[in-house]
DNA sequence: GTACGTGCAAATACTTTGCAGATAA
DNA sequence: TTATCTGCAAAGTATTTGCACGTAC
């Protein structure tokens, strides 16, 4: 089984792109990370890292990732849009309406459903999407 | 059973609020498009009517409808905000990627894998969305 | 060397706020 | 009459675009 890294370039290379400094540790964060990160956590995280990227890049590279399928977005809340490295297991997320927690949800029902309005529709699915948000346990006192 | 619009009155009134013509014309349009609308769709659709409404207003009276679960968020698309009368049958919705095309999906797999996730965590589930997305069979020719 | 990648400034789009005047009850 | 509602202008945010320079390969 080949290695993320390795896919990555792989496929950064078969489209005529490049693995650069900047990339690279765009990369490495959202797939150590967690948890979906947004624009704004990345140029956070990024700093961090001693690595000061200006916002348009992020943007745009959100965008060129988004195409290259190694990104994903993830609606778990209206206000902000989140990104999930793409190559890891499906899964979906809880998220705490009061302290603002994230945790992954993988459900077997979850998936069954999905197969059956796949069945069900007349649609290709091509996409889905699921997400919880409620009060954590902490929260809930 | 009461209907919608006696519903509606009395949460308004209970509340001290108004059933103003705007506001009488914008749940109208929502309660009886087939589909979830966008802020712009709103406006598009006053106007149609005759009744120009301005948008800052459509903004403010959306989040007044949602502060009193007359209107839920929908999102179908990452790039845009719907919303959909909330006093319906609870459904989730299939998006055609080619056309835009809207339909309802109720399953009662999903129903079930919502129970179960619910049953599964520690979380207080209090919200949950689900979306599909793909290609309408028209669209898939 | 050349096409891809990046930063900066500016443009555009989206949403919210403040305030004065209009209106439902 | 009076608190709610509305429109307009302006302020805030979020996101995109143009262009010149930088850099991976």
């Amino acid at each position: 089984m080949s290695t993320n890294p390795e896919i990555i370039e792989q496929r950064l290379k078969a489209s005529g792109h490049r693995l650069t400094k900047t990339r690279k540790a765009l990369l490495n964060t959202l797939i150590s990370s967690a948890r979906p990160l947004s624009i704004e956590d990345m140029g956070a995280q990024l700093k961090v890292q001693g690595i000061a990227v200006n916002k348009t890049t992020i943007y745009r590279e959100v965008d060129f990732l988004l195409k290259q399928k190694l990104l994903e977005e993830v609606r778990l809340d209206p206000e902000r849009r989140y990104y999930e490295f793409a190559l890891g297991t499906h899964h979906h997320h809880i998220r705490c309406l009061s302290c603002g927690a994230i945790e992954d949800v993988s459900s077997t029902a979850l998936e069954q459903a999905t197969k059956q309005v796949k069945a069900g529709t007349m649609y290709q699915v091509i996409d889905h999407m699921m997400e919880f948000a409620g009060l954590c346990p902490a929260c809930q006192r």
